[in-house]
DNA sequence: GTACCTAAGCTAT
DNA sequence: AATAGCTTAGGTA
């Protein structure tokens, strides 16, 4: 952006600013609780609103697989506001790159997810109250100090939040967890696995959205038992959905009982422009959903944060997250 | 066609 | 909720 101003043309009242200028005036509010690292920049209100009237199309059945039910909304956010959601959520969301240990074959294996997570929300037992306090959702009362003890839950920053009711008013489904992924290459990538969990109870219904480059998204279904009627049945076929930016799949009836999906890992001219992100809304019925999340989402490591000028995410020091810096 | 290369897919741990 | 190592597929000269 040019900084060229004539003096005379600092002093002269201007009779209206240019959109854009209306744009960076505004005044920037922020999510905040004794919870986030740092304070979450609400989005401008003008993406705001634009995100409630959505989708931009209606969403396309794929139900032609046995226990497959999605709805394929392609795209669900225009292309004039993805780039700008996507490079917002990207600067302003704090990141953690988890690790754990697994038992592999009798052997221990120490385990870095392969890609950056974040998680916001709070199970269906329980919700935030208008001071930020965590209340048990039938009487009211605080909960007690040692319920969540292990990871204090966060709320949905706005920004997110936002998305949220659009996908609730769209779907007709209700959601109380928000899961971000970041894959900053074809290196980053996700197994084969169902979000199966309990603490989601019957047939969930998920919600998830792409930003950024295109990845592709496969399918495919749990081993089907031997069919003494029919040995030779042919197994159900694998799908690959090249997700772009804006779109959204709802998964929802059998399909996290009955099939698998992932986002392998890509080289060379197919692992993608750049960096992904991928926003799951879904409702956990119980206290170990939220526990779940959090352990495996957030974990006790430190922040990573965008960096705009390394373009790369970067370890946020403590002290930069108390005065509130990048 | 065939050798050679890279990427993708499969499987045991 | 993952990875290494092997096999298979696919492109190109």
């Amino acid at each position: 952006m040019s900084t060229k101003r004539t003096l005379d043309a600092f002093f002269t009242p201007t009779a209206k600013k240019s959109r854009k200028e209306d744009e960076s005036a505004e005044i920037i509010r922020h999510s905040t609780h004794a919870s986030y690292p740092m304070a979450i920049s609400e989005l401008p209100s003008s993406i705001s609103k634009e995100l409630s009237s959505l989708p931009a199309r209606p969403g396309r059945e794929i139900n032609d697989q046995p226990d497959l039910d999605l709805i394929y909304y392609e795209p669900y956010i225009p292309s004039y506001l993805t780039n700008k959601l996507f490079e917002f959520l990207r600067s302003e969301l704090p990141f953690h790159r988890v690790e754990y240990d697994i038992n592999r074959g009798g052997y221990k294996t120490h385990i870095r997810t392969p890609r950056y997570t974040t998680v916001f929300g709070l199970d269906e037992t329980a919700r935030f109250d208008e001071d930020g306090s965590v209340v048990d959702a039938k009487s009211g009362f605080k909960v007690d100090d040692k319920r969540y003890e292990r990871y204090p839950p966060r709320p949905i920053p706005k920004c997110l939040d936002d998305l949220r009711r659009s996908a609730e008013a769209a779907t007709d489904c209700r959601f109380n967890f928000c899961l971000v992924n970041y894959y900053a290459s074809g290196a980053d990538s996700i197994s084969f696995h169902s979000d199966d969990e309990r603490f989601l109870g019957p047939d969930p219904a998920i919600a998830s959205f792409s930003l950024g480059a295109r990845r592709d998204f496969l399918m495919k279904h749990k081993p089907v038992a031997p069919d003494d009627q029919n040995p030779d049945r042919p197994q159900p076929k694998q799908l690959k959905l090249p997700l772009a930016s804006g779109d959204m799949i709802l998964m929802r009836g059998r399909t996290q009982s009955n099939w698998l999906h992932s986002i392998p890992k890509r080289t060379g001219k197919n692992a993608g422009d750049g960096g992904r992100i991928n926003i799951t809304f879904r409702r956990a019925m119980v206290k170990d959903g939220t526990e779940n999340y959090y352990n495996y989402n957030v974990g006790t490591g430190p922040v990573y944060r965008w960096d705009k000028t390394m373009r790369e995410m970067r370890l946020s020091s403590a002290k930069d997250q108390l005065e509130g810096k990048p």
